[in-house]
DNA sequence: GTCTATACGAGGATAGAC
DNA sequence: GTCTATCCTCGTATAGAC
């Protein structure tokens, strides 16, 4: 079955805010790398921000649960988060969803920032909930998760910024270092 | 005195592109916020780049030589990284200079990305210096720092994303408690 | 549902007078 | 050095036929 226009245009509209950003991607844009004819795009999707909220609730859906699977397994609690923060990261493309706070246009919009939120608040919880299992109270699992998610967001901007993948990778490593603790250092 | 129309545009432009970004500015947002007028601008910048290239600088350097401040001191080198980390942040504006790194047109030009990387490296560098006093080996305190300045700017993402300080607080909290080690927690 | 054609303001810059 | 006027392209749609 060949794929349907609406589903192109999503599908193009998710790759693109990835590279640019959602602001910085046009309707023209769009239509040209889904090949889909400008009729179609407003047929499906009235306004640019119809297609951003679809294409945005998309990848964050994806991301989060991407993340879930790679947390909820069988390996020791600790493992399974040091795992997730050490995957390998298109470093220098930067976090899908991350990235998309610093678009003022996204963070003034509800609908879209509600997206980006749900992830977030959904990945640390996913987090939260395993650094428990490992003993910790709720109040510092909470802070601790948090840490976790901020780091690979931050290792993400060192990358982007020197354009170096290793800066993320170390950030990450010192990070584990600590929250592995002096055991493994 | 007076300030010239010269500085009235850089500093107009550094407020603007902390607001909303680099691209996101256009060069009559800069004149409306100025008060100069098009001529002005065309004459002391040719194009918007040359414009962006001065505001970016001298943000990054300001925002560097603050940080330094804060982390050369009297005080224990530990306690200065903790003080530099847990130092009051406008968390839902985000880093002046981190999101940047999210702007595709800033990584995508040598010259203001390299603005944006000698600010990231030169705090780095700052940071693992206090970090090697507290006798860390060199290795593992280059690591440690950049997951310092990654805190913060993970945190920041967490903040704008959910329009909520305290997740920026929360994540500092929680890489605070593991870098001051059991003692403290 | 999809296409082509058209509209209109904003972004980025130039021209030329003062 | 600064001002006003002008230019051209792109972003974001709308109109109306097929």
């Amino acid at each position: 079955m060949v794929t349907d226009s609406r589903t192109r245009l999503v599908e193009a509209a998710q790759q693109l805010f990835a590279q640019q950003g959602v602001s910085a991607t046009s309707p023209r844009d769009v239509l040209a790398a889904s090949g889909v004819g400008q009729g179609s795009l407003y047929h499906h999707f009235p306004t640019k921000h119809d297609l951003a909220l679809a294409a945005v609730a998309a990848t964050a859906a994806e991301t989060l649960e991407a993340a879930r699977g790679r947390l909820q397994g069988d390996a020791a609690p600790l493992d399974r988060v040091v795992a997730y923060l050490e995957r390998p990261r298109d470093a220098l493309g930067g976090c899908r969803v991350g990235r998309l706070t610093a678009d003022q246009a996204v963070v003034d919009d509800d609908g879209l920032r509600a997206e980006v939120a749900g992830y977030f608040t959904g990945l640390i919880d996913e987090v939260a909930a395993v650094l428990r299992e490992t003993g910790l109270d709720a109040d510092a699992a909470l802070d601790r998760a948090r840490a976790c998610v901020a780091i690979i967001q931050g290792g993400y901007v060192l990358a982007r910024a020197t354009q170096d993948p290793e800066l993320l990778r170390s950030a990450v490593r010192g990070f584990v270092a600590l929250l592995t603790g002096p055991a493994t250092a």
